[in-house]
DNA sequence: ATATAATAAAGGTCAAAGATAGTCAAAATA
DNA sequence: TATTTTGACTATCTTTGACCTTTATTATAT
């Protein structure tokens, strides 16, 4: 028996393909559709269209809420996909970040000005957190601002 | 489905694209307009008018009041110093931080990217931590990122 | 004519109700 | 045991309405 899961993933997947990578729906609709509960939905996003498979999604509450899946473009070999999938994983260091960043400015990725944004955002001065909370910040906020600039390139 | 708040937001904002940043008008009106309360009106200035997005309210009330609507043009490197020095504060919501750096973006302080990079970097989805220590985070890497272009600028 | 009181004509505030989505852990299932 | 499904509870955003305040105008008394 297939799962519902992966049924609902099939099926925003073939919405995707319809709509140039980037979609727009609302939870309890598509709930109602599966006849699922509607935290299924979140369930469904979180395992299967998560940042690591490639995925960003946006949300909003309240009267006229939604949900927005962004299919990243993903070129296999691409430097800020490494990045994200695996060099920097749960937790990094104010310099691992600094050599990154300074790289991918240096490959002209990005420019002098939004990597000092970057490199300031994230020094250990900035995140006056314990120092093992910090890092896990640092490597979440840094591979958000990864995909930022991915998504920004296409 | 489509929020009415946005479409009296659009609405406003395209008056005021032809009134060179500068508008009145009666709230009675316009909820007549628009079929809603009065005081929905209300709810899109505070909403979508506010100072973090750049504009001023004024009003008066009585016979003959009115609604005034201005759009604010500030000195640079000014606003800068307000946000880091005073706006900011200890802690600050994801709303606001959004509101702020699309203000800045608009006003050609950063760019669309830089701003992307942001918002991404600081929203509630990226810094995984209690509601709390995430506003309190936030504010830190916001300052010190516009203290990076306040810096990277002039 | 002038001062004052009543009325009308705005806009403001706030909290409740309504509309979505998110979280988390227990229960069910594979 | 790991993954999936469910549901109770929470968070956020929008819409509405009852009640409040301010200002202008008109009526009344002196």
């Amino acid at each position: 028996m297939a799962r519902l899961s992966d049924i609902i993933e099939d099926f925003i997947k073939s919405l995707l393909k319809h709509s140039e990578g980037e979609l727009q729906l609302q939870r309890n609709e598509l709930a109602e559709y599966f006849e699922c509960a509607p935290s299924q939905i979140n369930y469904v996003l979180a395992t299967r269209f998560s940042l690591d498979r490639g995925y960003y999604i946006e949300s909003r509450r309240g009267g006229g809420g939604f949900i927005r899946i962004v299919q990243l473009d993903l070129d296999k070999d691409d430097y800020l996909l490494y990045l994200i999938n695996s060099r920097i994983g749960k937790s990094i260091s104010e310099q691992e970040t600094k050599d990154i960043v300074t790289n991918i400015m240096e490959k002209g990725i990005i420019s002098d000005r939004e990597a000092a944004i970057i490199k300031i955002g994230l020094a250990d001065k900035t995140i006056l957190m314990p120092a093992n909370l910090r890092g896990t910040i640092r490597a979440n906020i840094l591979k958000a601002m990864l995909v930022a600039i991915l998504r920004a390139r296409s």
